[in-house]
RNA sequence: GCCGCAAUAGCUCAGCCGGUAGAGCAUCGCAUUCGUAAUGCGGGGGUCGGGGGUUCGAGUCCCUCUUGCGGCACCA
């Protein structure tokens, strides 16, 4: 057989007969390459170390403390997993087991459901046949042959995979002893290279292939790393998210509270409304400076304008929908967009007048599935940062590009900036023409390429199938804490709704027009910035949003008189004070406030109210700075104003 | 909505094999005037999420509803 050469990673070359295995080289270079060798990338493609080199390539081995080995750990730690759990149970059906952003699951069908007990039961036997060191084994199957297998095994759900991989493609079967499994590959070259960082986590239901009318199966969830330190980093990153859940923060900052009698629906307390309000007195100075109107529609409109929308047809099981004593039917807005072009269609409407940039702070409900409710992330009645822009169909790459501009300009101001853009396109379940779809989609792949050129943007992707029932959109999501995003702002091009109620503008030409209608909401809805907001900040607010932004704590009651004077000073210089003359210890007080999450704590004693000084002492520090009261007025007003009103 | 788990004082939680409810913090009262993350003592506080059942007897066992939690599905 003639020879190939390998390139390695220094630029080396090594002639080799071709046919030659990854393993075989490595051992013909040292013995100890070949022993920490898991896997291999071959001119840029991470595979087997076992595979043939059959070519002239580039070569990399990869060992198991590599990168690229984290994907391969976690991966066959869920076959192990999966022969784990057909020992402990046998009869359960396995389907398939990913590798996801920070670990990796299995999907089971399973007759008797997962216990919590089951998880270390489950771990244990893991270890046992990683302890085993189990070779992984490739074979490639035919088709007829694989489905004969796992019909004979009773593994339905297998024999539906093996139908759906195309026709051209290898049908690949892993070996790790007596165990084996349908797999894409690539593994290790044995169950011991998983090492003993692993961990399961939790287990839930999900469905076959994601389809709610489909099989329900049971996932287990669990993580994997290369060394012990790297698992009990992560966990311990976990519980510092789990610290800064925004449900929690909400209990100990007292901004709100939810109760059984109004799911899904929030009771904002006095520190949260002052944050709520604070948020909307920032976004309604800034639509102003864009050259927004702000308007406010009905909360409740007849069952008629929502068929005209569309809504009651597409969106009717999401709505909250009431009948009077007159028998007529009502709904509660789930959106502000009908009633916005009613305002829109008061008086007739000129070229001229384009485009016009309608803002509401709209309160919707949504009739949203129980078991999606999550703290303020996602409720049944949330305020949107709502707008509505009438235009051309010319102006539309214009305005969505200044959206854009105007929305990471925004998310900047909070610290957001791991921003990710999704193209939702077309439902099944839409209105209108498909001619008017293609134009819309075709307009917004136009303006997401020239977003992805932003420097600002760190990934966008196209989400086929995920639009409004009315339109495609640009979701705007963002990551917090915990590693999940959430999708905040959204714009949405809709040509749809503006023809269903027959608004018009008069062109230059003296025709009547259809405008275009451009959705769009920043915040997204109010609640889930806040929580979103929470999370990132851990509840230390920036001054400027925190809702009490500093305490005067007194030491003894000797300097009550002088606190009193130094809040009402600070209140007048338009700062939120409270004062604590609690017959209580300073240590009493200023663990207290740091644990609600007060920004700035002014310590006085006796020496601070003879000298008219205050003790400053911010949240997360230990130390104090003495300065006199003047000058703290002076630092807090100057640090407080929000971040659109502060001079470059 | 689906699968699993849970709900005990304002908060965090204990309560065994069914025998009639407990701690810490908070609250209230009294004492204490204190220098940067919990001062001491004392008092009050519970339809054990709702309803039904089993039982001589249910916080505990069973059924059911509600709500929450972890995912799935859905989504701002």
């Amino acid at each position: 057989m003639s020879d190939i050469v390998l390139t390695f990673p220094d630029g080396a070359t090594r002639a080799v007969p071709a046919g030659m295995t990854g393993l075989e080289v490595a051992r013909s270079i040292a013995p100890s390459l070949a022993k920490r060798t898991v896997a291999m990338i071959v001119d840029g493609v991470l595979q087997d170390a076992a595979d043939a080199l059959t070519r002239n390539a580039t070569i990399r081995f990869v060992s198991r403390t590599d990168p690229e080995a984290l994907e391969l750990i976690r991966h066959d730690c869920a076959h192990v997993l999966a022969e784990a759990v057909q020992d402990l149970w046998p009869g359960t059906q396995v389907t398939i087991g990913p590798v996801i952003e920070n670990g990796f699951y299995y999907d089971f069908a399973k007759a008797e459901p997962f216990h919590p007990d089951d998880l270390p039961k489950i771990e244990k036997r893991m270890r046992e046949i990683i302890a085993k060191n189990a070779p992984f084994t490739k074979e490639v199957w035919t088709r007829d042959k694989a489905k004969a297998h796992f019909a004979a095994a009773g593994e339905t759900f297998k024999v539906e995979l093996v139908d759906a991989i195309p026709a051209g493609e290898d049908l690949k079967i892993y070996r790790q002893g007596d165990w084996l499994d349908l797999c894409r590959g690539p593994h290790m070259t044995s169950t011991g290279q998983i090492g003993n960082a692993f961990k399961l986590q939790r287990f839930s239901g999900s469905y076959w292939r994601g389809n709610a009318e489909g099989p329900q199966l049971q996932r287990l969830y669990g993580t994997a790393f290369a060394t012990d330190k790297e698992l009990a980093d992560h966990l311990r990153m976990l519980e510092e998210a789990e610290k800064r859940d925004h449900r929690k923060l909400g209990r100990e900052m007292d901004l709100f509270h939810f109760q059984e009698d109004a799911p899904g629906t929030v009771f904002w307390h006095p520190n949260g409304w002052q944050m709520f309000q604070g948020l909307i007195a920032y976004m309604r100075r800034r639509q102003v400076a864009e050259g927004y109107v702000e308007v406010n529609s009905p909360q409740l409109m007849d069952r008629s304008l929502w068929e005209t929308s569309g809504h009651w047809e597409t969106y009717h099981a999401n709505m909250f929908v009431t009948e009077t004593e007159d028998e007529r039917v009502f709904a509660l807005k789930p959106m502000n967009c009908p009633g916005h072009v009613q305002i829109y269609k008061h008086g007739l409407k000129s070229y001229r007048d384009l485009p016009m940039k309608i803002a509401e702070f709209g309160c919707v409900h949504r009739y949203e599935p129980s078991g999606a409710l999550h703290g303020l992330m996602r409720v049944r009645a949330f305020t949107q940062d709502d707008a509505h822009i009438f235009c051309s169909e010319e102006q539309i790459a214009e305005q969505c590009l200044d959206i854009n501009r105007f929305m990471l300009s925004i998310y900047e101001d909070f610290g957001f900036h791991d921003v990710h853009i999704k193209l939702a396109t077309r439902p099944e379940k839409r209105v209108g023409d498909d001619s008017l779809w293609d134009k819309a989609e075709a307009a917004m792949r136009d303006v997401l390429d020239r977003m992805a050129s932003d420097n600002r943007v760190t990934k966008t992707s196209i989400a086929e199938g995920e639009g409004a029932f009315y339109g495609p959109k640009f979701e705007y999501h963002l990551r917090d804490a915990i590693g999940r995003t959430w999708q905040c702002g959204t714009t949405q091009v809709d040509f749809n709704l503006p023809a269903r109620f027959g608004a018009f503008y008069v062109d230059s030409d003296g025709e009547k027009k259809t405008p275009v209608m451009i959705h769009r909401a920043m915040f997204g809805s109010l609640e889930r910035f806040t929580g979103i907001f929470l999370e990132n900040t851990a509840g230390h607010l920036p001054l400027w949003i925190a809702p009490v932004q500093a305490v005067v704590a007194t030491i003894v009651s000797d300097a009550d008189d002088y606190a009193r004077e130094a809040a009402v000073l600070l209140r007048k210089a338009g700062l939120r004070v409270e004062t604590d003359l609690r017959n209580e210890k300073i240590n009493y007080k200023v663990r207290e406030h740091s644990l609600s999450k007060t920004p700035v704590l002014l310590v006085v004693g006796k020496r601070e109210a003879e000298e008219r000084k205050v003790s400053v002492r911010r949240l997360g520090s230990d130390r104090n700075t003495v300065m006199t009261l003047d000058e703290a007025i002076a630092a807090l007003r100057a640090e407080a104003v929000p971040p659109d009103l502060a001079s470059e």
